[in-house]
DNA sequence: CGGGCTTTGTGAACATGTGCACGTGTTCGG
DNA sequence: CCGAACACGTGCACATGTTCACAAAGCCCG
């Protein structure tokens, strides 16, 4: 189980990163090894868990002792693919496009802004925080010059499918979509959502739902 | 079971939003009815899970007919308690803080950004996009006299567990954490969460597992 | 007014995810 | 060298979510 064979459950690679986080915490305090009670604990998970989702990327733990936080979080960043960085291209150069270039967390996190692209003649040539805003059409030549593997949806709604027709065409095949629109993209493409309005609304139905059945 | 005794599930939720804005879409096309195999295609998802996240909120569709848009819309608007608007207040008047006050999708979603806070005394005062920051320790004042049901964290990772405690403290029931750290709120408070650097990261796992496990 | 067509609503099978409980390997004190 | 405490890894039962497949219900047309 613990050898070749494994293939990781999608609810488990989106617990990874939160772990990584929490192991990333623990390096900067000198932390030599970690239970899965505490990691547990830090992650906002429980025990089991933990170790289930570790379980699928080997045997890393000790009894008795626990998990080495270094040789862990390597392990992790391995399975994940963050021993090496990964630049991003943001379409739509627009309020979000450019709030999201100035978020220094991204290339904190080894996602570097490579390159600003918009369909808007006007602003090709602009610089947004250093990054130089490219036309829509340039995506395939970016693409091969930058080595850019994941796309960001910055635009507009109406524009969302078609962006995301383009960057599935350039052959960029990992798409992070802000625009409030359902996309749809090829087999074989990764695609993952952000919607702060669909957000607020969930947390609307259980506060309307707490105010009118609460005791 | 179409009755009173429905809790709807999370999952269900969840979606709601979604249809909700397909709903929306075909208002403006004045459709008068949508079928459930139309309305899956628009969201995303398949048949059947649409009529079955439908049939939670009743029995509000026709057999051999489909549904009423501007009925569904109502009734759907009415479970996730937006035929009222929600004021919101902003925690974080830094870089994040004022993009998310800039951003207009909120007020024209039924999320208005009434209030921004923070706990730099430097900045209150100072107008973001026409909104006043005010002092953290004005939370619970600005919550009774504007309404204020949900919280959005937009501060550093270290100070996001202080403003949840400050915002529970004030009776704020719903918080939409941004800020990249695990929070822990009081039972009957509801959290969610967005990441962006985590969601990279996970499009960072299927994208280098296609690379390096691909044909 | 009856038969055929459409589309909902839902029971049941299946898939995925969670959490307990416990066997097993490791450490450490005496 | 032994026993007790510790903490991982995992089998199993349970909970949640998804999909299929079909009966029931409504519409239309001749």
């Amino acid at each position: 189980m613990s050898d070749r064979s494994r293939r990781i459950p999608e609810a488990t690679v989106a617990r990874l990163p939160v772990y990584l986080r929490s192991l990333a915490e623990l390096l900067e305090d000198k932390t030599a090894t970690v239970s899965s009670e505490r990691l547990a604990e830090m992650a906002g998970v429980n025990a089991a868990k933990v170790r289930k989702d570790l379980s699928y990327l080997g045997s890393y733990g000790t009894r008795g002792v626990g998990y080495d936080v270094e040789y862990l979080a390597f392990q992790m960043s391995r399975e994940l693919g963050l021993t090496h960085d990964w630049p991003v291209v943001i379409v739509g150069a627009g309020n979000l496009g450019q709030a999201l270039a100035n978020y220094g967390g991204f290339k904190e996190r080894g996602f570097p802004v490579a390159a600003l692209v918009d369909a808007d003649r006007a602003k090709v040539g602009q610089l947004v925080h250093g990054v130089p805003v490219h036309h829509l059409d340039e995506l395939p030549v970016l693409k091969e010059r930058l080595g850019i593997a994941i796309g960001i949806i910055a635009t507009p709604a109406v524009a969302a499918q078609d962006v995301a027709d383009a960057l599935a065409e350039a052959g960029i095949g990992s798409i992070l979509n802000f625009a409030p629109a359902v996309i749809s993209v090829p087999e074989g493409t990764s695609l993952r959502k952000v919607d702060l309005a669909l957000e607020l609304q969930i947390l609307s139905f259980y506060q309307e739902h707490r105010d009118t059945e609460g005791v």
